[in-house]
Parts: structure tokens; sequence; C-alpha cells
DNA sequence: GCCGTTTTCGGCCCGACTGTTTTCAGTCG
């Protein structure tokens, strides 16, 4: 079992017993687990070998037996108890916007109700209303999330299925039969939802590629299966298909599999009239067509072929230009790491600053700081920093922008911050008009810096909040504000859409991971992923400037 | 269920908003 599984695992039984109204303390060791497994730097089963498993944070003698008896087993008795109480599409029921543990208890033990379809037919016949505590509104949260999840159609976030396809190619690049393979499709093209996982795999022995998917351990079925393709079903319910092709057909194969429909329907009516002979990269292909190489972000018909044949596409962002990070979590708030483990995490990554930016005060259950800590934490930099030479920690906050607009600092001290990031935390179901004035009223402020995470959304969970969005980039402009692109592959906001659109406008970016524990800095990747489908630059980038240069541009 | 101790129990988990209520329970960050 790999850690992720466990987590989930863990986290499921956490979920069951917040339904079953348990001892909310239990409740949250369960969570608490989970969320140190899902961040562990090492693999669990090496560490249960090692018997170290007890050393992992929140884990004490009954989540470790549970824990050992997952990876020896493969299953959790007490877990599978727990399902036959509460059914797997009761759960599924708690992804839905506004509706929690105890609505989704009241449903199911009054109504019977155990899945979201049966769940949708009755809020639409009006039977939820009825059932204590419940009214119109309740129904309308059901259809409006189900809505949601619809539109989706039961695609996964890009930080679910990336992992899983690497994993996946490299298990079948082990193959002595596998010469070559990558992964293709919509996670090539970084598109932050995704149907399934593609790959393309180089080869003249399709017996053996199917046998060695056959043994693939996150293989749940084999779908169908024909010479050129190899269908099935991997864990967490993500599709895959590996297709198979000779050598001399990969690179156009790789073009065909990976541009969006329009995209390759466009190339592929040109290649027709004009034969390729030896190509031996994409490259070639594009040279072929006369054009420039096309980055996979950019395979969308969105202009891209158009540029290409004229020699005018500009180079993208990539992971190599980004120099720091500017929105960090510490221990001060809800981080999990000190600044200085949070920091030595970030030269490892070779970066030459990161921003500390915790929650402000209002946020108390992420241990928002008041004034009086934010000034003992910004002492705390300073003085870390003096052990520093080539690398610099700005002091910085995530402050609160309260419902009127105004911050949850006073300016005098925000005028003292290296680093002034606002968003919003609070307030989600304001109308338009509110919301895009109260956000414009921060990016005003002369002491912020950035906006993060602007419009909200977390992907297959809650959708972004009304917002003018000409507006607020009007202002942005205005003021020199940056926008955020939240790296977070829940959210990867702003999308790639109103970072063009921003791009266009002039407004600078700051792609951030929002780490909140050293490993998310590794997050970064989907930033920069979703920001070369935004089109951007490095320059428009501010984490890829200079020290001196980005300081200046705060300073201003 | 975990943790830490003035060590085997008591503390852990805050506060605003929302919707359904008529004083409050549920949700969420």
């Amino acid at each position: 079992m790999t850690n992720r599984e466990v987590a989930i695992i863990l986290d499921r039984i956490a979920d069951i017993l917040q339904i079953k109204n348990e001892n909310p303390f239990k409740i949250q060791t369960y969570r608490k687990a989970a969320n140190s497994i899902y961040h562990l730097d090492e693999d669990i089963n090496t560490l249960k070998e090692a018997n170290r498993i007890k050393e992992i944070p929140g884990v004490g003698k009954a989540v470790k037996a549970k824990i050992e008896e997952m990876i020896e087993k493969g299953r959790c008795e007490y877990y599978e108890r727990l399902t036959d109480e509460v059914p797997a599409g009761v759960l599924e029921m708690l992804s839905l916007p506004g509706i929690g543990h105890k609505t989704v208890k009241t449903i199911y033990e009054q109504l019977g109700i155990d899945n979201l379809d049966d769940l949708l037919q009755a809020a639409e016949e009006r039977k939820i209303r009825n059932l204590p505590g419940m009214g119109g509104k309740t129904e309308y949260n059901i259809k409006k999330g189900m809505e949601l999840l619809r539109q989706n159609g039961g695609k996964v976030t890009l930080g679910l299925a990336l992992p899983l396809a690497e994993n996946f190619r490299d298990f079948l690049l082990e193959s002595k039969a596998v010469e070559k393979a990558s992964i293709v499709g919509s996670i090539r093209r970084g598109k932050s939802l995704v149907s399934d996982i593609d790959i393309l795999v180089c080869s003249v022995s399709y017996l053996e590629v199917l046998q060695k998917v056959n043994s693939y351990k996150g293989l749940v079925k084999i779908l169908e299966n024909d010479p050129s393709c190899i269908k099935g079903l991997l864990t967490h319910h993500i599709e895959f298909e590996v297709i198979i092709v000779p050598p001399q057909d990969y690179f156009s194969s790789m073009v065909w599999t990976t541009g969006s429909k329009a995209h390759r329907q466009i190339l592929f009516e040109d290649i027709r009239y004009s034969p390729l002979l030896e190509i031996n990269n994409e490259n070639d292909f594009y040279n072929h067509l006369g054009m420039d190489y096309i980055p996979p972000e950019l395979r969308e018909n969105c202009g891209e072929i158009e540029l290409a044949a004229a020699h005018k596409l500009s180079p993208l962002l990539s992971i190599e230009d980004i120099k720091g990070d500017l929105h960090i979590h510490s221990n001060w708030s809800d981080g999990a790491h000190e600044i200085k483990e949070m920091a030595a995490a970030a030269k490892s990554l070779n970066y030459s600053y990161i921003a500390i930016t915790d929650h402000s005060k209002s946020l108390a259950i992420s241990g928002g700081l008041n004034e009086e800590r934010i000034r003992t934490q910004q002492l705390v930099i300073d003085k870390l920093n003096e052990e520093e030479e080539d690398f610099q920690i700005l002091r910085g906050s995530e402050v609160d922008i309260l419902k009127d607009g105004s911050l949850d600092y006073d300016d005098e001290l925000l005028k003292g911050l290296d680093v002034v990031i606002a968003s919003v935390h609070s307030n989600f179901k304001l109308d338009k008009e509110k919301q895009s004035e109260r956000i414009m009223q921060a990016a005003k402020n002369k002491h912020v810096d950035i906006i993060a995470h602007l419009t909200g959304r977390l992907l297959n969970r809650r959708s972004a909040y009304e917002l003018d969005l000409d507006r607020i980039l009007e202002t942005a402009a205005k003021n020199n504000t940056i926008l955020e692109i939240n790296a977070h592959p829940d959210r990867l906001d702003i999308d790639e859409n109103i970072a063009r659109q921003a791009k266009e406008m002039g407004i600078k970016m700051a792609v951030n991971s929002d780490a909140h524990h050293k490993q998310d800095l590794g997050l970064m990747r989907y930033g920069v992923t979703s920001a070369r489908r935004g089109w951007l630059a490095p320059e428009d980038v501010v984490n890829t400037w200079e020290k001196e240069a980005l300081f200046n541009y705060l300073r201003e």
C-alpha cells in the first residue's frame, strides 16, 4: 500500500466516525495521522520494516496497529466494519459544499439514502426540506453541488493523476520490451482536471507490454486490449490507456496523442499533403510542417499554430526559472515546520529567497498571528537572516481581507513587512458587487503586494466566488498589484485563462506554493504548468526575478 | 485516540456565518 492509500483510509475512518457522532478528539487523531502520512518523506512500507511507524507524529498504539494491518494484509478490519455501517456513497455526499457530516447522517438515517444519485432525486422531489434542520436552501446546495460534480464529469485533479501516471510510466519502462514511454494526453498538456491517464509506449512486443501492465500493483482491472491499445482501471478509480506503437511511429504518435483534438486535426491534415520521412523527436515533426516546436501546454488550438508557423512563439516560463517562493506558512500559524526548516527546504531547491506569510489574527483556527506575535516573528526572521549569505527570508503575512474590504492588520504594521499577501478566507457568498469591491479595496491598499487565490475555487469541491473579474484586473493593473497563481493542485487559482488575460493587461504574477509543509514546496511545478497554459513568460512572473529587482518592485 | 506530565488522566477545538429557527445547530476555513 502506498502512503497515499493509507492516508485516504485513515481519512475515511475519520469521516465515518464524524457521521457516527463520535468523540471529536478521536476524529481529530485520525485526521492528523492521515495528514502526517500523506506528507511523509519516507515510504510507509519501509518505515514499517524498520519498525518505525510509531515515530510518525500523531500515530499511537491503536493507529499504528491499523496501519500495520493495512500494509500486511492490504485491508483494515476496523475500517471494513465501519463501512458496513456507513457505505461509501454516504461519504461521497460530503463532497457537496454546504453538506456536512450531520446533514449526511440525518439524510442517511431518516431517508435511507446512500448515494449521490438518490440524493439528487430526493432534493428535486423536495423530500429533503421535511427533515429536521433542513430547508429549501439545503436542497439548493445539493442540486448546485451535483451540478459542479457533473460539470467535471468524474475528472480528477492533476495533482492526483500526475504522480500516478509518473509511477505507472516508470514501471512500464522497467520492462525490456518497452523502449520508450511517455505520459501524453491532457496530463501532458497540464490540464487542471483530467479524465484519464494516457501513456504512449514504444514497443514491438504487445504481449510483453500486456504482461507488464498486468503485474502493476496499482492495476484494478483491464477493460479491453488489442495490439495497439490496453485500456483499464487503476486505483483511485482512474482509467488508463497504454497506447503501443512501433519505433518509427513514436514521435508522430506523441504529437497525435498529446494535442487537443482541434490542435492535432489541423496538424495532421497538413501532414497528409506532406508525408513524414524520418523524425527523431517532436521538434522534427513541427519543423517538418514549417513550424517551431509547440510546448505541450499550448496545444489547444488557441493561436499557437499560427504563431509557431510565423516563428513568433515566445519562450514560456519553466520551473528552472523560479528563484523563490512568496507564499509559505510556518508553524507560527498552521504550517508544520519551523521557519528555519522551510528555509532549508527552499535552499535545497536552489531558491535564493522565500517569504514567510503566516495567517493573520482573524483566522483563529489556523493560529493566525496577532500583532504582538507577528512583530516577534519579524525579529526572529531578522535573526535568521543574519546567518544567511546568499539566501533571504522575507518578512511577510497572508493577511485576511475582511468582509468590508479592510485588512486584518493596520497600515502601520503592514508597512513594516517585506511582502503583504491579501486573501479571502471568509464570507464566500457575498454578491458579485460586494465581493468584487471587497477585493478591489484590498488591491488598492498601497501596502498590499499580492492578491492570493483570487477566485477561491477548489477544484471538484467549490466553485469560484461571484466576481467581476474585468474590474478587478483593471484595479490590479492600475495599482501594480501582483496576482498569485496558487500552485496547489486543488486550487490552481488564478487559472490559465485569467492569467493570460492578466498578462495582456500588463499585470505581474507570482507562482506560489502556499506550502504548509516542506514537501509542499514541490507543488510549485503545478503552478508553473498552469502559468505555461496561460502563456506566461519568465518576465511575467516576479519570483523568477533576481532578488534585487523583486525587492525593488515590492518596495514601490 | 494521542500526548505529556507537578506521569496514567485531563486536555485537546476557534469563531463567524448561515439557515432554520425563535435561540441554535451545522458548516467551514
